[in-house]
RNA sequence: CGCGGGGUGGAGCAGCUGGUAGCUCGUCGGGCUCAUAACCCGAAGGUCGGAGGUUCAAGUCCUCCCCCCGCAA
């Protein structure tokens, strides 16, 4: 089939990889903009542009799919069928219904949970045992369209957001590759999501990396695994932002929520329900990453420190 | 010129108003102990990021450069 991708970022690389190297012909790739990135804000061009160019197929990126433009690029490509991964923007009715086989999105969850911006954080984030891929057609809704595959895994015991987004972008590209066969031999079902059983999974805001200590251990975890490694979850210690880059859930006792209640070679800081959060390996802003035991050795933090 | 923090023995940090460097951990040796990541005694290990400058004297002041990190994206 003549394929027209749309993605952006590393997560959608991958299917983007895996279509290329199949039968199948990618014509054209949509891409976000170049943007600035790093302290030296050096425009940088995402990684599915990189790999069009190097593979030699055509890169739009358009600012809007709004204004005609693209539908009229769409229709010199003349694609069977639209893939879309993590694209980055909403595709407008009229592109929609363009192409012959309709335009497919892989998304990073098993619908119709965690619809939205970002499903794999959000999946760790609320402790869900197990995620997925589902691949659907897209209709005008977020993340709202007929499902045609879905392929599970297990969410691991310590498994962070970025081991995850690894692991799903590869799943997401097979599975991807699976139902577009299915599409061209005309296989494929089409499901429909069940309403009742959708949830949200809003853009990740750095605020809400910010943990709060009335919370409990399990949750302030499986936050510090969700948000890893962004925007990453941080507390305030001494004035200063410190990330959390991995924590164990631990027994806490009677203490007041955000304190630390054992400083000896490990850092424990109480949270709600008597249980406390053990902080492993952290980030002082200004400093590398270190265990919680290297930070105790150039830091006073005495036992009842309030953390913020 | 986007904002800010920082580069000191292997690691993390102190070192205020200038007078040859200290803490916690680790390492090595020894001791105690049934034993230990515990404890005791002792030891090694630093051109204080680099280059200039000021000074009788600079980690500590001035100038330039290199590198790391946080925010921001």
């Amino acid at each position: 089939m003549r394929i027209v991708f749309m993605g952006t970022p590393d997560y959608s690389l991958k299917t983007l990889e895996y279509l290329v190297k199949s039968k199948h012909e990618v014509v054209g790739v949509f891409a976000n903009p170049d943007k600035p990135v790093g302290r030296k804000q050096i425009l940088t061009a995402p990684p599915t542009k990189v790999f069009a160019i190097e593979n030699n197929i055509p890169v739009f990126q358009p600012k809007t799919l709004r204004d005609g433009e693209a539908l009229k690029i769409l229709k010199e490509l003349d694609p069977d069928v639209i893939v879309v991964v993590a694209y980055g923007k909403i595709l407008p009715k009229e592109i929609l219904e363009f192409p012959k086989y309709g335009c497919i999105n892989g998304h990073a969850s098993i619908l119709p949970r965690h619809r939205g911006a970002s499903p794999i954080q959000w999946a760790i984030v609320s402790g869900d045992k197990k995620t997925g891929v589902t691949i659907m057609y897209m209709d005008e809704g977020m993340d709202t369209g007929d499902i045609i595959g879905i392929s599970e895994t297990d969410i691991g015991e310590n498994e962070t957001a970025e081991e995850l987004f690894e692991r799903l972008s590869d799943i997401s590209a097979k599975t991807m590759l699976k139902v577009l066969g299915n599409i061209e031999n005309k296989t494929a079902k089409r499901i429909k999501q069940n309403e009742s059983e959708a949830t949200y999974a809003p853009i990740i805001k750095k605020e809400m990396a910010h943990l709060d200590f009335n919370e409990d251990a399990e949750t302030l975890f499986c936050k510090v695994k969700g948000f890893y490694s962004w925007p990453c979850a941080y507390i305030v210690l001494g004035g200063k932002r410190v990330k959390i880059i991995s924590s164990k859930p631990v027994t806490g006792g009677n203490f007041e929520n955000g304190t630390v209640i054992e400083n000896d070679g490990r850092l424990v800081i109480s949270a709600a329900n008597k249980t406390a959060l053990e902080l492993i390996s952290v980030q002082p802003e200004g400093s590398k990453p270190m265990t919680a035991k290297t930070l105790l050795n150039g830091h006073k933090i005495e036992i009842g420190t309030k953390v913020e």
